[in-house]
DNA sequence: AAATGAATTGTCAACGCTGTCAATCGGTGC
DNA sequence: GCACCGATTGACAGCGTTGACAATTCATTT
């Protein structure tokens, strides 16, 4: 009494695939894993098997059997706007390479922060991890991959390391287009909000805007440049400061949107007319610089690009006999200036 | 010739606790899924090893031999701004019961959404899926689900489905309460803007709107209550088109804080003074509700804790004979409404 | 003290795939 | 025609864990 062959919706194994085109579960294997050695004609056979059964690989058996895990880790502290269109490009990039993205949220400050980072990678076996910043810089948790041998990719590290990758975008480059672009109207008093100390972010953007200004020979008057912390709360402080300065700027520029939203905030309340008699701009197109009038002129970061880029950095990576190839990756995504109705000429007879 | 034991990094495996511990590599496996019928003095000697030798089970090799996975899916559209909060909530529910999740972004409107979910889910044999709006709502999405027996969590579903379990707030109810703030100010021309159609929230929302409106014995017109789509630019158009009304409203409910922050922007433009002239509110407590001035009154979402409450449905479910548990299980977490700047007494004199 | 049965523990064979290495195939050169 | 060599392909043994079921232990009962 044998059942009759029932369209089963059971998962097609490799087994099956293999005697349906005719051939070993091992070469149906590396069919899969597209290593050279197999005919055109065998390969194609394999090929017609797997879409007739619509066959989908195991990936814990993968994993199992194998050397690798198909499995990418990242890594965030603070979710911040970003991360989501972050991992979206990452995701993308490893669909095209069959991986897959595994997210672990982490507290910077947990004291426990080796251990999590170690569970994590022991019992996943990640093939590699993408660092969002501040993780990026911390030295435990560097030190807790390197030693499991796990390539990790930095993004925007306060201090970048020889013996790992990272993406960066031009930030210095940007802020100084984007100063330029106030010089050009005018503008010679330039207040600067900064960022939180320590960020990598922080240091860069406030060195273009100083470029530009030494490039054009004006001076900054450090009265107008004040600490922030990227928040709009103290972003709120600091442009008070910058503007109840006796002799106020023309123009502010903020290391951030929310910076620039808060001066926005302040101008509004101390009665400043915006753009006529105080320029703002900002930098990572938040969503809120399209939504405050008026909109903020700023730099639009390529977070999903940059996304893609660090999980294409991992899954290029080819562990060669000692550390990584030569150089080190270490693409740069070109950041885009975005002029709107925030940025105005310097009213005349300004200093 | 043999090495000296070195304290090797080599990864403890469940034969190696086992033997540390004095007992079968089962017993450890019935102390690692906690599993009932091992002595107490065995669990504790058990539990002994594993911390000695920071043993890491493996994920890959209790995948392939067990029938669970330990992985939950997330699937989303688009990467709104709360996926990045509501993802951290699920992680951390999954991390209670060491599971982990995967996320997945997906089109809805892809032709070929349903052989991605369904390579997905075979790929990685996933417990459970959790599925964010809009996703929540194709009926290919569900079906693949059920075909394949995966529980899937919705998230926000326009149409609940009497076979799923969701994850709902209570929008109805805010609005309403946020509605009677407004009126209780005085105001009684109260103009409504509508979020995408074919949304839930669109719904809930206006008719929270509409129970108190109707619970005062007010009237709606028709002229004040105007589409938008949860986005910034198309409030702008919605917002000039209430405001233009030759009979003005005292007070704008904005179906979320976008297109609050679009009207505020609107009235600025037509020289309204906020929040004398004109209060506004919005719903989420999205992050531009702060950046602004005045800051709006909204409705805070409770988006980690849903994250949270969703992977708790899928974790907790556990296979009945037939279908799931009943009652089906549909929690509702508390929506908090906000009062900020943005809301004031109406003007006097107003209708 | 032997029998009973529930509680506890162990044995062993998968799970679906890949690494290793051996076997086979086809074409060359002499 | 035969030894030889590179290109393909296959056989087989795990990878680290759990499921099914057998074995053992131990407190009770008769």
């Amino acid at each position: 009494m044998r059942r009759p062959p029932v369209p089963t919706r059971e998962a097609a194994t490799i087994e099956i695939v293999a005697e349906q085109a005719g051939v070993s579960a091992k070469t149906v294997s590396r069919v899969i894993n597209n290593e050279r050695g197999v005919r055109t004609e065998t390969r194609a056979r394999v090929m017609a098997a797997i879409e007739k059964l619509d066959y989908q690989p195991n990936l814990a058996a993968r994993g199992l059997a194998g050397a690798r895990s198909f499995l990418i880790g990242l890594f965030y502290d603070n979710p911040g706007d970003y991360l989501s269109e972050f991992q979206t490009g990452a995701v993308q990039r490893c669909r095209e390479s069959n991986l897959h993205l595994m997210v672990e949220p982490l507290v910077a400050a947990d004291p426990d922060l080796t251990r999590a980072v170690s569970t994590l990678i022991r019992q996943l076996r990640l093939e590699g991890v993408i660092l969002l910043p501040p993780l990026s810089d911390l030295p435990e948790v560097r030190a807790t991959l390197a030693e499991a041998g796990i390539p990790a990719v930095h993004i925007a590290p306060m201090h970048r390391q020889d013996d790992s990758p990272s993406v960066d975008t031009d930030d210095r480059a940007a802020a100084r287009q984007l100063t330029d672009e106030l010089i050009e109207r005018g503008h010679r008093r330039i207040g600067f909000m900064l960022g939180r100390a320590g960020h990598r972010a922080t240091e860069q953007r406030y060195l273009g805007f100083a470029d530009a200004m030494h490039a054009h020979g004006l001076a900054i008057d450090p009265k107008l440049v004040q600490t922030g912390n990227f928040e709009f709360a103290e972003g709120l402080e600091c442009a008070r400061r910058i503007l109840s300065s006796p002799e106020r700027p023309t123009a502010i520029f903020a290391s951030n949107d929310d910076m620039g939203a808060a001066a926005v905030c302040v101008a509004r309340q101390m009665e400043i007319a915006l753009p006529q008699q105080l320029s703002i701009v900002g930098f990572d197109d938040a969503p809120v610089a399209t939504m405050i009038w008026p909109q903020l002129s700023t730099v639009r970061q390529p977070v999903r690009s940059m996304g893609r880029a660090a999980a294409d950095l991992i899954i290029q990576h080819k562990p060669h006999r000692r550390g990584w190839p030569q150089p080190m990756p270490r693409p740069h995504l070109d950041l885009e200036v975005i002029l709107r109705g925030s940025i105005a000429a310097a009213p005349v007879g300004a200093a």
